[in-house]
Order: C-alpha cells, then sequence, then structure tokens
DNA sequence: CGGTATCCTGCTGGATACTG
DNA sequence: CAGTATCCAGCAGGATACCG
C-alpha cells in the first residue's frame, strides 16, 4: 500500500495532530472569536466600528468577547486618558497568529460561494 | 499612509471577507465537525475507528454529526449488503476541500502547545 | 459492530432597555 | 460613543441505557 503510506502517518503523530486541531477549534470556539479577530487585524479599533463591520454581532457579544480576549492576551484596550468614550482596541502579536486560519477560511467561502452560485446557475 | 494602503484592503472586499468567513464557520460549526473530517481523510473508515481516533466524542454525537454530513455531501456511508454490520464511511471532494484550514489549524495548535511548554519551563 | 433512544444541563447567543 | 443589565430560548452536547 504504497499510496496509504503517504497519505497516513503514524498512529502517535496522528493523535498528536487530532489534539492540536481540538485545541484550536477550543480557543477560537463560538460564532464571534475569529470575526472580531479579523476585523481588528484589518484596522478597525473603536467598537462601534468593530460592531459594524461583523455583520449580526449584538453589543453584548461583542462586549463580551472583546473582555475575555483581553484577558487571554488576545487583544489590547487602550482607553483614552482625556476622554473615556475613546477607547481603541489594538491587535497583538497573538491576534495576528490567527491570520493563516482565517486566510484559508475566507478562501473556503469564497470558493463555496462561488460554487453555490455556478450551481444555481444550471 | 502606504502602509495602511498595503495592510487595508477597500470595504467592499473587506464585507465580502466577513461574509465570507462567517459562511464558513457555519459550515464546520461545532466541536466534531472538523475532527471527524479530519479522521476520515486520515483513512479511518469504520464507526468504531473514527470514534476512537476522536478524544472525547460520544457514540451519539458521531452518530448525529456523520448523518448531518452525509445529507451535506460530506462523506458516502457504504453498507455491505451481506453483512449490515460493515459499514465504511468514505470522504468526497467536499469533504477534502477542508484540508488547508485544518492544516492550519493543527500548526496553530501545536505551535500554541510549543508556546504553553516553554513559558512553564521558565 | 454500528448505532438509537431518553433525559437533562449549561452555555451560547438573541432582544431589548438603559447608562455615563 | 462605549458599553451594562436583564431576561430568555434553543440547542449543542454530555450521560446512560438499550438494540439488532
Amino acid at each position: 500500500m504504497k499510496e496509504a503510506q503517504a497519505v497516513l502517518s503514524n498512529p502517535r503523530s496522528q493523535a498528536d495532530e487530532v489534539r492540536a486541531l481540538q485545541d484550536t477549534i477550543y480557543v477560537i470556539g463560538g460564532k464571534w472569536r475569529l470575526p472580531i479577530i479579523n476585523s481588528i487585524c484589518n484596522g478597525n479599533r473603536r467598537f462601534r466600528d468593530i460592531e459594524r463591520s461583523i455583520p449580526g454581532i449584538t453589543t453584548r457579544m461583542l462586549s463580551r468577547e472583546l473582555k475575555e480576549m483581553e484577558l487571554n492576551g488576545l487583544v489590547k484596550r487602550v482607553e483614552d486618558p482625556n476622554s473615556p468614550m475613546k477607547v481603541e482596541y489594538m491587535s497583538t502579536e497573538y491576534c495576528k497568529s490567527f491570520g493563516d486560519i482565517i486566510l484559508e477560511m475566507i478562501r473556503w467561502g469564497k470558493e463555496h460561494r462561488r460554487k453555490i452560485m455556478k450551481s444555481r446557475q444550471k
């Protein structure tokens, strides 16, 4: 089974991979984590800007996620001492480490939509 | 703002990207989809093999996901007419299209674990 | 082996209103 | 603008038992 040899890795490394996959899913779990990370990495810094950039999100969810993301070092919250109404959320290196995953997912989503469109035209 | 120019895309394409991202999240949502896809793409075909390859999953969740994945064309369920106890799940092209996403997530998970280990050693 | 059937809990997330 | 506070529903998911 030459093909199997090439495709399959040994059981041990496979177990590592499932675990790694599950870890990642855990960290970015939920509907909103990745879209928020994406938005901030795209340059949005203000609460309302982030909110507006993500269709369907509510202030409550955004608030909650941002708070937890700050705790986890995913974003930095910077409050202007002069006017507490001016807050900025900055992305961190940790935040940026999800870039490739997000890119792949965007790519997949676009491809997916293209295929749906095509099959509709028939 | 040359740097911003390079980093940021225009609003219209950004909106497309969020949408694509959200579509993808919707399709692979939940704890189990990707691990199951991964397992099957790794060559596991039998129910119990898939189950054993994914830590923490229950027969109920696996059963449910497989059923829905079959409906969505993510896997093909092949039943041996001679012995109904011999069933095989086969991956499809659609299933394989998640390969890159899974790869990136495994990569991230491994890197993440390495960093956790490192910071513990200090 | 390859699943179903029940029962149950909690958390994710939505709606809405309110605040400094 | 930048959030909090409440209230509430639904369903993802866990535990356990059972079946052909």
